[in-house]
DNA sequence: TTTGCATTTGTTACAGATTAACAATAATAT
DNA sequence: ATATTATTGTTAATCTGTAACAAATGCAAA
């Protein structure tokens, strides 16, 4: 879990990613660090714009490439409902199934491990011959200081 | 549920979407019933592009209103990990669920009710002092024949 | 019936989001 | 060194969605 203002605990992420990287042959490169910081140390889901504002680039494909690789890497969720991204707040396990819990006003993003109860959703699947492959749970609705 | 390459079944959902208009003021005009019908009869996902091609329509904003319009009134459902639409299957009523199984090499989806199992997701999301507005659940990954 | 109001459509043009294509560069292994 | 693969830089295209406003339609009250 990354703590909110902790530079240590960013710096642990990037560490993991790094690794994660290094593991599968490939480079956890200038640019990609870029966005993955950003989205980092956002704390927030960022659009793809304001992260090419943050990082100062400059290209699309740049930066959607980064995003591409991370959420392939799984150091990054893309929340379809919003178009948003979000750097991943737990460490990466097979088989990981995450909740999103979106905030209709203010648009902050707590994001829940849902592994345990993934279950029911999966007997679902299995019950009608799917095989899944990835999870997305989105929840739109109002966080604790907005209702 | 809406039966494959049953007319009358597509007649019954359209006769469906009609009631449900009218109780609420609200006109089932001509651009509606074609997309619409459109999606009801193509049995998958449509991208708001596939379905201009289909409707023979022309200009952007007569399709996106009418998708706007049938999302809101609950008749059919906006698949965001994908981008497309789709005709709701479940005569729909307050709190449903749906859990969407969308394959990723033939692109063809599943909904299946998930209303008595959304409790789990709702409990983490209150245990979190979060209140759930809307759910979506999209899983992605390989259905029956594609495996 | 006709006047007024709300809803829906038609149309043009624009803005925003994402990707294709390809050349150039950098890292790695043989 | 050289072949190979991964990554970047760059331009431009395509895809997706909306703003704005005029015209038409349906409906209800006077």
């Amino acid at each position: 879990m990354v703590c909110k203002h902790h530079k240590k605990c960013e710096e642990a992420a990037v560490n993991t990613a790094e690794a994660l990287c290094e593991k599968y042959g490939h480079r956890f490169t200038e640019s990609r660090r870029q966005v993955f910081d950003a989205l980092i140390s956002s704390h927030k889901a960022l659009t793809a714009k304001e992260l090419m504002r943050i990082i100062k680039n400059k290209q699309p494909p740049i930066t959607y490439r980064a995003l591409e690789f991370l959420t392939e890497a799984g150091l990054v969720h893309h929340i379809s409902s919003i178009n948003a991204y979000i750097a991943c707040t737990h460490a990466h396990k097979e088989g990981h199934v995450s909740e999103f819990l979106i905030c209709k006003e203010c648009h902050d993003i707590q994001e829940i491990d849902f592994s345990d109860n993934a279950i029911q959703i999966n007997k679902s699947a299995l019950a009608s011959n799917f095989k899944p492959i990835e999870t997305n749970i989105e929840v739109i609705g109002l966080c604790g200081s907005c209702q």
